[in-house]
DNA sequence: ATTATCTATAGATCTATAGATAATGC
DNA sequence: ATTATCTATAGATCTATAGATAATGC
């Protein structure tokens, strides 16, 4: 119980070349934090270790104790885009209490508020060429794990029944693709209110699922339930 | 009327110190395809100057014969992505026996047409932080040009005139969004047709714009039948 | 004379590793 | 002993410019 003698920056290891208030974030965190900084705003491979180390307080090569590289670091950043609305999706799931029409729109929304909520649009880093990469094999299965709960919620809203597999497929890439273009409308010009444009864009989505207009009030207020009773 | 001494690829100027066939497209033409396939295959800063003019058959330096630099091939490409349906756009201005519903088809039709269909997914580099530069003044005019011709032909739907100001504006971020995701669908997996894609964005479009299920069959053929008849 | 190309290069990077160092922990 | 950091560096780039050169055109 005794406050340790030790004040509460005090670390391990040898101390930095430039000292910093010892209460910020875990090192670890603010160079993630810089990195989305500067993957969003310079671009990946123009943003160079040194200056993601050098920003976070540290030298260059110190970088290198917390992640294999740059690309190590991208791969962490692109699951944080991904994973939330996953873990939102398998909640969903057992939700049956609602229907899967008012579950979809909770799920665009909470994506789209994922994608234009943050600090950095970093949603725009997926168009990477290097994501390609199987070194990313990681975030591409967490991708395709969501992509199936959006085409798994479609299938069974009474519009997505009567689809054929393949009509079904495309539609879910529709979806799955306007949702994901707030990333596109965010970089276009930024000012958008995120609720606002989340909103829209979940109500968007049930437009494409074929969701006829005047089920929409109901069904937004329902998806907006199902946020709010959310853990 | 003679067939001139000089062979069809006899060409003023220091002779390459690579020759290639005579018949190839002109250097600048070639240039900017080897850059298009590059800078989406393995990025734009990645992508030096040297690997350009190389697989262009030339010398680094001689690139600089043709463009200022790297970031006058990328204004280039960019603009190309936008200019064709921009014309487009004008054209159906005047076509106003065709109802706006079927026009606003046409026009997500076309543009998403040739964001998916090139052979390579230029859409993909609107998101580099370089576009944001005033260097890309040009494309980004030409960008705001084809969302007013959205905007503008929304607006003239039978739902679009029910539609404030404001809900007017998001609803056509929204269709220039989605028009624009297949840039996204694309990326994520190749190997879809362009025209079932194109086709399918459309719909989606009008479903979007708050068209009822029962009138986009009849709006497809009208909106096919516009493009059709393109000069 | 004009043109399209070339060669050469200055100056400025950048990444990843080797190995040293200066704290705390026990 | 362990940890987090540092310094130093090898080797490999990259861009833009200066200035030469080898064709054709007149």
């Amino acid at each position: 119980m005794s406050t340790p003698n030790t004040p509460a920056g005090r670390r391990v290891g040898r101390p930095r070349a430039q000292e910093r208030p010892a209460d910020g974030p875990e090192p670890r965190e603010e160079l993630l934090a810089v990195a989305a900084e500067l993957f969003t705003t310079r671009g990946y491979t123009a943003t160079s270790t040194r200056s993601i180390a050098e920003r976070a307080g540290l030298r260059q090569a110190s970088l290198y104790h917390y992640f294999d590289g740059k690309e190590a670091i991208l791969a962490d950043l692109l699951e944080g885009t991904v994973r939330p609305s996953l873990e939102l999706a398998a909640g969903l799931v057992s939700r049956t209490e609602a229907s899967p029409e008012a579950r979809l729109w909770a799920l665009c929304h909470a994506d789209a508020t994922l994608l234009c909520a943050g600090p950095h649009n970093l949603g725009a880093l997926y168009l990477l060429p290097e994501v390609g990469t199987e070194r990313f094999a990681d975030f591409h299965r967490l991708r395709a794990e969501l992509k199936s709960a959006y085409t798994g919620l479609l299938a069974t809203t009474e519009p997505g029944a009567h689809l054929t597999p393949e009509e079904l497929a495309l539609r879910a890439d529709l979806l799955f693709g306007l949702t994901e273009s707030v990333i596109l409308i965010r970089r276009a010009g930024p000012g958008h209110d995120p609720d606002a444009l989340a909103g829209a864009t979940a109500d968007a989505a049930l437009r494409v699922a074929g969701v006829p207009q005047r089920a929409l009030a109901r069904l937004r207020r329902e998806g907006l339930g199902l946020l709010a009773a959310r853990v």
